[in-house]
DNA sequence: GACCAGGCACATC
DNA sequence: GATGTGCATGGT
């Protein structure tokens, strides 16, 4: 496949775009760090929309709270948050975070989060069920620090555009931004949030490009 | 009723 | 090291 390199500008070019369509997109604006951390581990795999009636659930049951999810039973939360989805991971996940906070930083995520974007991400990711995305969206829009967040959509628009290699891994995806974007938190936050919309108003399995913001950077079909 | 959704860990070869 | 599989609800 011929590989565009990607600039700079051209990364800007289609932010532009973009954020043109969609205009500016403040992502878990106001939200508590660890209403993020709790929603980047309930989306895993699996719609927002989902995501919002267990976030729903957890204020409901005044549950957004790190103690109160300490002492509550596994049942008790798998419940809670039932509407997101493997339940059971997921509460077994959301555990596994809550105790290392709890245990580790006093139940404060601000002290999780004063240290070093990369002991910062080394430590979550030492913590089962925090992977590589759930780490850097934890960072990006919790602790909001400049990390940019690949997720399958992002992997996917830049494939189909021919910006990397089909099958690119994540850090290699990451790693273009870093290269080619400076280290900017709004501009990070911003530039996931754009590609989220245009994943799911157009860049789905079966892409929609007609009207797509990045239609007019396509030469030819998706790839 | 099929397909999809903002992953991740683990088993197996 | 690559590839496959389980996990589950709710919207289109």
């Amino acid at each position: 496949m011929n590989k565009i390199p990607p600039s700079t500008e051209l990364l800007m070019k289609y932010y532009d775009a973009m954020r043109s369509r969609f205009g500016h997109r403040a992502w878990w604006p106001g939200d508590s760090p660890l209403e993020v951390c709790v929603g980047a581990v309930l989306t895993q795999n699996t719609s927002w929309k989902n995501v919002e009636k267990a976030m729903d659930n957890l204020r409901a049951a005044s549950a957004l709270d790190l103690m109160k999810i300490y002492r509550m039973s596994h049942d008790e939360l798998a419940q809670i948050i039932r509407p997101a989805g493997y339940y059971n991971v997921k509460a077994r996940r959301l555990r596994n975070f809550v105790d290392h906070v709890v245990e580790r930083h006093g139940a404060d995520t601000g002290s999780l989060f004063s240290s070093t974007i990369e002991s910062i991400r080394e430590e979550l990711l030492s913590i089962n069920g925090v992977g590589p995305e759930t780490a850097d969206s934890i960072i990006l829009y919790g602790a909001r620090k400049p990390i940019f967040v690949v997720d399958a959509y992002t992997r996917r628009i830049l494939e189909r555009h021919g910006l990397v290699d089909k099958g690119v891994d994540y850090y290699s995806a990451q790693q273009m931004f870093h290269d080619l974007l400076q280290p900017d938190t709004a501009l990070y936050n911003d530039f996931h949030a754009q590609i989220v919309a245009v994943g799911h108003h157009y860049c789905k399995p079966k892409p929609t490009c007609d009207d797509c913001p990045l239609q007019s950077f396509l030469n030819g079909p998706p790839l």
